[in-house]
This record gives structure tokens, sequence and C-alpha cells, in this order.
DNA sequence: ATGTGCAAGTTGACACTGTCTACCAGTGAT
DNA sequence: ATCACTGGTAGACAGTGTCAACTTGCACAT
């Protein structure tokens, strides 16, 4: 906020409104306001609107794959083994979605605005995808199994999924309470985990 | 169109844009325009826009409920046996959404205007979900198992959750071709099938 | 040293949007 | 006849994204 880069206070400042108030109430007009710069300044450095907001998504992206790399690993550094490694990414994606309502909507959940093929959002996209599909092939007596990049994405869209009905007000909307709502999330979990290696997971 | 209420006219003139350009592009002035009326006479029947885009979404989920119900029986009428029933279920929900993106959006993607809390959107919701947790109660070998509201959800957000990643773009940013996202979603709908009832399911 | 070019800032205008207020034409009840 | 109400109108206001034109300062070639 202080003295450099303008774009950098930008996209500082969107995010800020979008985790606050939501993406509706993203107006360049207003970051520019809020920074004391002219209504126009941010077009400088941004083509049009859904290019900031590409921007934004972006770092939503790259926060939000090294929250997944980091679940990877013990609090001690050393790296989990295989199956508690796709365990705990499960655990962590969903608590990602849980703390960061907005940013995950705007990953996940909102259509990406033009801008962010031009901007080559993907790979940041499939970057995150990877650390999932990376995971479960590391699974020894999984892997020899069928196309574990299809089930990659029938995890990732479980999750996805998961990630979606609790994070809206679905769960109130369909009358589950928090004590029942808890207990299904574990329980799709588990049906995850029998899903794809045929049994359940046994954490700890 | 034509001469009765200008309600109706203005919930059809609403879907018509949303289908056509998107919810972003969705403007009572425009579709006031459109229907030859004052760019105010929509306000003495929707409080405010967000009025009118809960009225569709309404429209959008009876519409969906409606096609879930359908999928239970067979060309001639007869219902299916509560597997197939399951199964068809499914398959009808990933092809409402393919085919239908922009109602599938408005309705599970995109977060309900406030107003939809006020026009008690969320007895339709569950009127759709409850068909799924009905034709799961239904399956006899199944039905003795645990809590099965709690696996509702989970194969609701399953198929959301792949419904949402087939739908948008991320199929292609993830490098799925055509091919190998068909056998992907055949491979994730069983893997449901295995989560839930412990073995896949043969169709026909 | 000086001119030139370009990047980064400015203000102003335009066409939109949702929504508030005020006005007006009927219609039916008292 | 009058009153209230419903459903329509037009006008104004604040807010938006974006285009265009103008200014300013700095880097660099001459």
């Amino acid at each position: 906020m202080s003295t450099t880069s303008i774009k950098e206070d930008c996209v500082l400042q969107a995010m800020k409104v979008i985790a606050d108030k939501g993406l509706e109430s993203l107006s360049l007009r207003a970051v520019a306001r809020e920074l004391g710069i002219s209504h126009q300044a941010p077009y400088k450095h941004f083509a049009s609107r859904d290019h900031l907001l590409a921007e934004v998504i972006r770092r939503c992206l790259r926060d939000f794959a090294e929250v997944l790399t980091q679940s990877g690993f013990a609090e001690d550094g050393t790296p989990l083994a295989p199956e508690n490694a796709m365990h705990a990414l499960g655990i962590a994606y969903l608590k990602y979605a849980a703390e960061n309502p907005l940013a995950y909507r705007l990953m996940f959940a909102t259509p990406w605005p033009e801008a962010a093929r031009e901007l080559d959002l993907d790979v940041d996209a499939r970057a995150a995808f990877d650390i999932l599909a990376r995971r479960l092939a590391a699974i020894k007596d999984y892997s020899k199994k069928a196309d574990h990049r299809a089930d990659a994405l029938f995890v990732w869209s479980a999750i996805h999924g998961l990630a979606g009905v609790v994070e809206s007000e679905a769960m109130s909307y369909l009358d589950f309470d928090e004590a029942a709502a808890q207990a299904a999330i574990q329980q799709a979990m588990q049906r995850i985990d029998v899903a794809v290696f045929g049994k359940p997971f046994f954490p700890k």
C-alpha cells in the first residue's frame, strides 16, 4: 500500500474487497478510489476489469496449490506416507474451501472471465490438479490399476462437489444441522476412499 | 409475449437472456425494452432485479426436478427397478447439466441472491434433492445400511462435482480430450456406485 | 545538452445499470 | 362522487466500465 507498485496494490485491494463484500461488489473505480488514485489509473496496468479479476484468481490458485502441497508434509517437514498424504489433501481441500469461501468460489464456481484464457490461468489450475493426480499415483498398491488420471478427476470432482455443497447454504436448505453435516462429510470422505481403493481409510 | 401477464413475460424473457448471453448480461431495463414496456414496469411485479432472478431460479429448479423424476420411468411409463432408477438419475443429472449449462450454474454454482431466502427457494431445492434421497432409500439390499440421507448427500455432491467439472472448461484445461473425458465420466459414475453399494453397476 | 518517445498518470465524457420519487389512468367499493 | 389501489408512465440520481484526449516525467539517442 505504500510506495511502489500500483499494479500490486490493485490486486491486493481487489482481493480485500472480494473477501469482504463479495465479487459482485468489486468495482475498478472503488478500488482506485480506495487507493487514492484516479479511476483510470488501473487501466494502465489491466486491460479491463476482467483482467484484474483474472489476476486475482491466479493468486488464489497459487495460494491454494501451496496449501495442498503443504498438506503432504508433517509439521516437522517430513513427507507423509502416500495414503496419508492423499487423505490429508482431501482434508486440506475441504478446509480451504470452508475457510476461504469467496476465494474458492472465485476459482471453481464462478465462470472464469474471457481474460483468463488469454492470461494462461489454466496452467495454474492444472498445477493444482496435478498435485492430487501425483499423490494418487504415488500410492503403491493402487498404481497398477486402470487410468488413474481419470480417477484423479473423480476424486477431485467428488471433493469439489462436497466442498461446493458444504460451502453454500445448501446444508441448511437440506435440513442438515451442524452435527449431521459433520457426520455426512466424514461419511462422504470415506465413501471416496472406498470408491477408489475399495476400502475405507482409517486415519491416525 | 402476447396479451396477458407482464410478470410472466418478464420471467420468460429473463430466462431467454440468461440462456443466450449469460447471467452477467441480464438487465431489468433490457428485459423491459425487449418487451416494449417502460423500464419501471417490472418493478410493479418484482421488488428488485434479484427477486426476478430468484423467480427464474425457481423455474429452473422445478424443471430440473421434473427431469429427475421422469428419469425414473421407462419410455412406456412403467417405473424402473430401484437400482436402474438410481443410475438413470445420475445420467439424467449429468445430461441436464450438459444441456442446460446456464440453468445449471444458476441453480447450483451461483450464490443465490438474498431474495431467494425470502421467496422460499429452498423448498424447491430440497424437493429436487429428495428425489435422489428417496430413490437411494428405495434400494433394498442397501437400505439397511447406515445413514442414507448422508449417503444421498454424498451421491448428490459427487455428481454435482462431476457436473461442475464437465460443464466448465476444466476438462480442456486439464488436458482431457473428448474421448478421455467420456471415459473418465463413465469411470467416475462407476466409482460412485462402488462407493455406495460396494460394487459397480452394470447397465442394461 | 537537447530533443524525442513512451509509460504512467490525469480529467472528461458516454452509455449503460438498478432504483427512488412523482405522476397518471383506470377500476371497483363505499 | 369519492376514495383507495393496482399497474402503468417518465425523470432523476448515483454508480459502473470504458474510450479518448491531455499532461507529465524519465530514459535514451543524437
